[in-house]
RNA sequence: CGGGGUGUGGCGCAGUCUGGUUAGCGCGCCUCGUUCGGGACGAGGAGGACGAAGGUUCGAAUCCUUUCACCCCGACCA
């Protein structure tokens, strides 16, 4: 491609809300243009990447035994509705009607239609398994769209189901899944993790993510240093957390006078114990379909922090708010003292596992200005959950080794999803018995336009984009100094040629523009390799330019092809 | 949704508080010339009626009202 035929409309300018090096370089480099909040046009630069890691996408699945399809973009209501998620999967959803008032949705995620396909055409076990996907735009009413193609309201994502007759099948499904998302993510280049993930609104259990590593991403994660371990932050678990703080003196469980201590630290300047010893109890304002709220509370140990995605989860929430100190009171509650035992009337409070054999601990009383010594947490008799944010430092529940955070971006995320969608939708099959079953199900993502997104979060430089060998718009770009120089030119179309019946994807830098101008486009635009043809060519030779480190090398002009070759590994 | 902010040529901004010439600057764009290995220089030129609607006024980018869009900070997700 002549660079000077092709639409990049590189720029100096650094648009304003732009803050993440991907937003800045995708902009600046021509690959992409915003329309509107999450909305954004791909440009030839930003298609071709976009098709490239489209097709590596397609190829690893394909390889995998997984059919592409293609469903229609606008959803009847109705399949929501069926499903339950109408009205659960909230504001996101975009709705609207048809001429004749009939309403639709535009499918942020497809079980609904996916499941209703396979309804209508498979009905034994011998048709199964069956492993569906399709590469299509999704639409999802972002409260805060932000980061350019990092978090869109508008964007291109792989989602794929897969449905079988029992669960071991739809296990080893999963484990296929999991090795193919390896596969593409390393074809891409891109250094990643896999980890242990909290379900969310899509339900289900057991589901993975594909995290790239990035300090700008927006999960916090926690991996081992010692194996490979690695969790959301949502959903991280850690060996049973130990102190070394000297414990309280033991003595009968009492109430205890403790006016206007109100908080942890307070308290335990009061006590003169570690938190450790102290129980935490956070209280919590949960919805429920249906406009129901109920105050809940969680009580940790006072050195531990909530983590709220595993807290609404325990008590199967759909959302947890803070609520105000009247609506502690209207229960109940007093702010400052509240506890997990003598609970008032009808409040429910789910303890944290780790406590379940603590002794000798402090707590709030329930009741205004006392607290209560030396607890011995084995006598509660409520519920019990995983309730705590795993901190640096933990200890691995593996191996015993330390826990440390670290950023990522997630790109893919698969789900083990059972039968959830398929019983609540009427899709069964017959098994080799004669009887009715609900498909076993899973379900496997991969954000396309934000994979372009990931990749240059985790290789650029100052300069602009680095992209790696997979996903890059072309394989090397030439460069001519001085187009007026009719020897350069020469030499260079020559070139151009020559790789082009290779089969390379060569971008050829005819434009007349100064050197310096070529160059930084070069650096910003990210290919991985130049070919400058100027000043040394009166020697017979060419400079071969890595974007990546920016090394140079005088190559002899004969030999360029051959080097080249061997460089981008034809 | 709560809090904060911004809308002025393609892009980035100034002007708004303290209404008053033809609305200004940088980048980009077009033409000519010089230059030609790190975003060059000179000369000339095109392009906006100030987010939208309404109002106040002799007069509004500037004041008032309404509205829309976008952005930043918090809860969702590939």
């Amino acid at each position: 491609m002549r660079f000077s035929r092709l639409l990049i409309p590189t720029s100096k300018e650094v648009p304003a809300d732009a803050v993440l090096p991907s937003h800045i370089y995708l902009l600046r480099a021509g690959f992409i243009r915003s329309v509107g909040s999450g909305l954004y046009n791909f440009l030839p630069l930003g298609k071709i990447v976009l098709d490239k890691v489209r097709a590596i996408v397609k190829e690893e699945l394909d390889k995998a035994g997984c059919q592409e399809v293609e469903l229609s973009f606008v959803t009847p209501a109705s399949l929501w509705r069926d499903s339950g998620r109408f009205d659960k999967y909230g504001k996101e959803l975009l709705r609207f009607e048809d001429r004749k008032g009939n309403e639709f949705v535009l499918g942020p995620t497809h079980e609904e239609m996916m499941v209703e396909l396979v309804k209508q055409s498979v009905r034994s076990y011998k048709q199964l398994p069956l492993n569906l996907y399709q590469i299509k735009t999704k639409f999802r009413d972002e409260i805060r769209p932000r980061f350019g193609l990092m978090r869109g309201r508008e964007f291109l994502m792989k989602d794929g189901y897969s449905f079988h007759r029992d669960q071991e099948d739809m296990k080893r499904e999963f484990l296929n899944m999991q090795e193919t998302y390896s596969r593409i993510f390393e074809r891409l280049g891109l250094d990643f993790r896999i980890v242990e993930a909290d379900s969310g609104a899509i339900g289900g259990s057991g589901s993975k993510e594909f995290m790239v590593l990035a300090d700008s991403g927006e999960d916090t994660l926690v991996v081992c240093e010692e194996c490979d371990y690695g969790a959301n932050i949502e959903a991280a678990v850690r060996m049973p957390a130990k102190s070394d703080a000297q414990e309280p003196e033991r003595g009968l469980e009492a109430r205890f006078h403790t006016p206007g201590v109100e908080t942890m630290e307070e308290l335990s300047d009061f006590f003169h114990i570690d938190p450790f010893f102290m129980v935490k109890t956070v209280a919590r304002k949960a919805l429920y379909d249906g406009g129901e709220e109920k105050i809940v509370l969680f009580a940790i140990r006072g050195s531990d922090e909530l983590q709220d995605t595993k807290a609404c989860n325990a008590v199967d929430a759909n959302e947890l708010v803070e609520p105000s100190a009247d609506e502690l009171e209207s229960v109940g509650l007093v702010p400052g003292y509240m506890g997990p035992f003598e609970l008032p009337e009808g409040v429910r409070c789910v303890l944290d596992n780790e406590l379940a054999q603590a002794s000798g601990m402090v707590c709030g009383a329930n009741m205004k200005d006392y607290h209560i010594v030396n607890v011995d947490m084995s006598r509660y008799d409520g519920e019990f959950g995983d309730l705590v944010a795993v901190k640096e430092g933990d200890r691995c529940r593996r191996c015993g080794g330390r826990l440390r955070y670290t950023r990522g971006i997630e790109v893919g995320h698969i789900f083990q999803l059972g039968t959830r969608y398929s019983e609540a939708l009427g899709a069964v099959f017959l098994d080799e018995n004669g009887k009715s079953r609900p498909f076993e199900m899973g379900t496997y993502g991969i954000g396309i336009s934000r994979l372009l997104a990931a990749i240059i979060e985790q290789n650029h430089d100052d300069k602009g984009c680095i992209w790696t060998k997979a996903s890059a718009p072309f394989a090397v770009e030439i460069i001519v100094s001085n187009i007026g120089d009719e020897k350069q030119m020469q030499v260079a179309e020559k070139l151009y040629e020559e790789l082009r019946d290779m089969g390379v994807e060569v971008l050829f830098d005819d434009r007349k523009e100064r050197f310096g101008f070529k160059m930084n486009d070069f650096e910003l635009i990210g290919i991985p390799y130049a070919v400058i043809i100027g000043k040394k060519l009166s020697e017979g030779s060419v400079e071969l330019v890595k974007r990546r480190g920016l090394e140079r090398e005088s190559v002899a002009l004969d030999e360029i092809v051959a080097l080249l070759k061997e460089r981008i590994g034809l």
